[in-house]
DNA sequence: CCAAAAGTGTTATGCTTACACCCATGC
DNA sequence: GCATGGGTGTAAGCATAACACTTTTGG
């Protein structure tokens, strides 16, 4: 074996001009125990030591971007049947105190079902993983914090025009589970008629015929139709 | 002096892992003539030689996106005051077939007044720079129609949700003028009197008591209030 | 029988749409 | 006086918002 560089270097990457790294971080979404959460996991190194952020990693040398927040989704919490969406490229030269990066943020939406299935406690190499309660939050790293506000507001905007509230929720749900999600995120409370009159409506959701048993008056189970998901998938990509 | 490489070979950047060139690319839309129109650049060099691109180059080493989008759209057409807004940032492995490039698309806009103001033709150091009719474009490089397409789209969208028309309009203008805007831009007939009493009421234009005198019966001329710019201005960056 | 959540209709209001004619000016 | 674009109102249909009581179950 002849190694151009002894083992204890790294090999080196040459451009005749400089280059910025660039990263995916992602914003991933799961509504548990009548909670939006994210996902988060506290900095195992410096910068930033100890405080939460985003998960994220590096692009590969021949890797679309979806492609790569496909990954590092997978590698953080070991989900794939997930939506995803391009949300915005921050690209500060400060951000990162020690080189040049620019992240391409993702956010993500992860249904309830996949959630429990999952086990995400401490799936990252990174460090400790664990979800926080968006409206209860620790102190992020880098420009995190703006980002997720940024996420927020694009989910919230999302929900009122678009119908992406059960991608949240289990395939089978009620409405006032699903109504339970919408005022979560809105951050606001719903009259329930005019909710189920409107969501009723739209044609994206349908009857199962089945029915939730619970501690009082059983309700109606609903899935959301294969036209709605179609819709969304196709909204979801660029362009 | 001392160079580390001999003056006919550049220097070289390194870097342990791979990292991908990054450019901003610019669509940059007026309104001419009765034409929605963007700006376009013949490209002097393969690949893709002969073939029109979007305007655009690579982020310097210290220099925020926005930034980049800015000084590109200086170099190319000596504007300032633009609005500019982040479209999407693509990313795949091929596009371009030199190198790894991921670009960031921005969008913007150039009031006519501007317009008139600059030379744009044959600005570009990259080669011939011409307007181009929205709906009548010639064949593009790279993945330039897709990010195209989605910037029609996003703007026909920002459009109807906001009050974005007379960012391509001088600053007085009538209102079939700002009408005849929407329509090019919707590509649909609009209704006179609807769309009048529609942006009237919205309270982001205002009368400027001035008449704009012309072949046939004045018309009175409006200008965009300064809550409207403003509220603009705050959408418009990240967050 | 009581607690708790599921379920259900009507009315008033404002917004959107469709639609046709007179007005002021230049030539 | 005529051609050209500027300017105006109304009625119908539709979506939204406000609002309170009955039903079904488990304990």
């Amino acid at each position: 074996m002849n190694e151009p560089f002894p083992e204890t270097k790294t090999h080196r990457y040459q451009y005749d001009y400089p280059r910025p790294a660039v990263t995916v971080d992602i914003i991933l979404f799961v509504f548990q125990e009548d909670q939006l959460r994210v996902l988060l996991i506290k900095r195992a190194n410096d910068p930033f030591k100890a405080k939460w952020a985003l998960p994220g990693g590096f692009i590969g040398e021949n890797e679309d971007l979806y492609d790569a927040a496909l990954r590092e989704l997978k590698e953080e919490t070991n989900v794939s049947n997930v939506y995803l969406e391009q949300l915005y490229t921050v690209g500060k030269p400060d951000r990162d105190p020690r080189t040049r990066v620019i992240t391409v943020a993702y956010f993500a939406l992860l249904s309830a079902e996949e959630v429990a299935q999952q086990e995400v406690h401490g799936a990252s190499d990174a460090g400790e993983a664990r979800w926080w309660d968006i409206y209860d939050l620790p102190e992020l790293a880098f420009d995190h914090q703006a980002i997720l506000d940024y996420a927020l507001q694009r989910l919230r905007w999302k929900l009122e025009w678009t119908a992406l509230g059960f991608l949240l929720l289990p395939s089978e749900f009620t409405l006032s589970e699903l109504q339970r999600v919408y005022e979560t995120i809105l951050h606001e409370p719903l009259d329930k008629r005019n909710f189920r009159r409107k969501v009723l409506a739209a044609g994206v959701i349908e009857p199962t015929g089945n029915m939730r048993a619970g501690d009082h008056r059983p309700a109606r189970l609903y899935r959301f139709t294969a036209t709605a998901v179609e819709m969304e998938q196709a909204r979801r990509r660029f362009p």
